[in-house]
DNA sequence: AATTATAAAAATGTAGATATTTTTAAATAA
DNA sequence: TTATTTAAAAATATCTACATTTTTATAATT
């Protein structure tokens, strides 16, 4: 039995519903402002209320749900003042992260990140578009968490984390616009480029600079889509 | 009736049972490593099992509680290595909290500033030892606090409270020590007033380089506390 | 000593009871 | 009529008590 299927059969409930629960709210099947009834919820993820509020009080504190004592959950708003500040919270943390990373990194984090890079920048025999969606968000994404994981802070990476979660729909909502455009891609990938430069001539504040850059790019492009 | 009566009467079990909990586990009532067995909680708060999972839960995602699936919970144990992780994060991220305040503060964050700076230099006519250290605590807070609120990012001072609320078990071993001793509190007073001045003239990066040392400086402390 | 069987303890989950909020409809007043 | 209040009913959230599953401790067996 693979790990993965171990890890799935010994998770409880609440830990299932978590995790099937967030994708939908990132995935927009749930949506902002929706209230999130423990009748439906119970009958569409076959999971009792116990269990279930355990997940939704989870996702309180992730911050994608609220709640109101005796009244219930609803899935959380979205807004342009939240999407400045997520994205301007992102946008310093991950450049401190960077900053950090330069000084801390050794060779095997150097060449970690040039294995991501590479890797992204050879995201072109796919098949459907979906997947070239699929495949393009997990590698950028590992080519960041590569950068990252070279600050050696577990706590700071935690911090990271967080935000990426709070920032996923926002984030869904850029994908598209991005990965479908030729042009668009093409930026991206003189940034990345960039960006591995900087890292790789341990150009600390050039590294922390671009990286601020690259965070709050996305910004226009979500701010045009949000509804 | 009062406000927070009225919250507290409002509140749910779930939440009741986190506050209670937290506070006890921070005031080493619950022992780090120590097992949660979950029916002796529900016989000492007097909260069912269900909204106690809830509460536990909600601590695990605050670090410090620490759970396997079937077999319960515990409280997280506390290491020189996390002692490190956390207060360098904690370093980093209230200097750059600190900048942003220079940079983004008005007039009336100044003078929340100075008025809480005030407020802490003058922890004198007190009764007990115990009330001394209440208090002295509860206004060094408000102080950090105030400062931290000029940068005007709500997701940045929340992942400030996370790490905040990761650090408190720390904090407390170094807070009777520092509170109890003239001449460590004078120490505090001088850098506390370096401080203030430096955000009063807006000098970004020696007020973040204050805030800087000011978060580390405990740890030397603590380190020789550590069981 | 190592392994297996058994019993006890503990965690987790379920179903139904209880309490709260919301909706609905009727009654009253402007 | 229109708006407001009130009371009852329905919907919903939350909690408790019990049932089930899993783990842990103990004893028995090889």
């Amino acid at each position: 039995m693979s790990k993965d299927t171990a890890a799935q059969s010994k998770a409880n409930q609440a830990t299932i519903a978590y995790r099937l629960l967030k994708q939908d709210i990132i995935k927009g099947i749930h949506q902002p402002g929706d209230k999130l009834l423990m009748s439906h919820l119970k009958e569409s993820y076959d999971i009792g209320a116990g269990p279930m509020r355990e997940a939704l009080s989870q996702l309180v504190a992730d911050r994608l749900v609220t709640a109101i004592s005796q009244r219930g959950f609803r899935v959380a708003e979205m807004s342009l003042e939240e999407l400045t500040d997520i994205y301007d919270a992102r946008a310093h943390l991950e450049a401190l992260i960077t900053e950090l990373a330069v000084e801390r990194g050794d060779d095997s984090w150097e060449a970690t990140v040039l294995g991501e890079a590479h890797k992204l920048s050879r995201v072109n025999e796919v098949n459907s578009p979906e997947e070239m969606l699929e495949v393009w968000d997990s590698r950028h994404k590992s080519f960041h968490n590569a950068i990252a994981n070279g600050c050696s802070s577990v706590k700071l990476l935690e911090l990271r984390m967080s935000l990426l979660d709070q920032a996923e729909r926002y984030r869904q909502l850029w994908l598209r616009q991005t990965v479908f455009s030729q042009s668009a891609l093409e930026g991206k990938r003189q940034e990345h480029s960039d960006l591995v430069d900087a890292l790789l001539d341990r150009d600390k504040a050039r590294a922390k600079q671009l990286m601020y850059e690259h965070i709050l790019s996305p910004i226009p492009v979500i701010r045009n889509l949000l509804p």
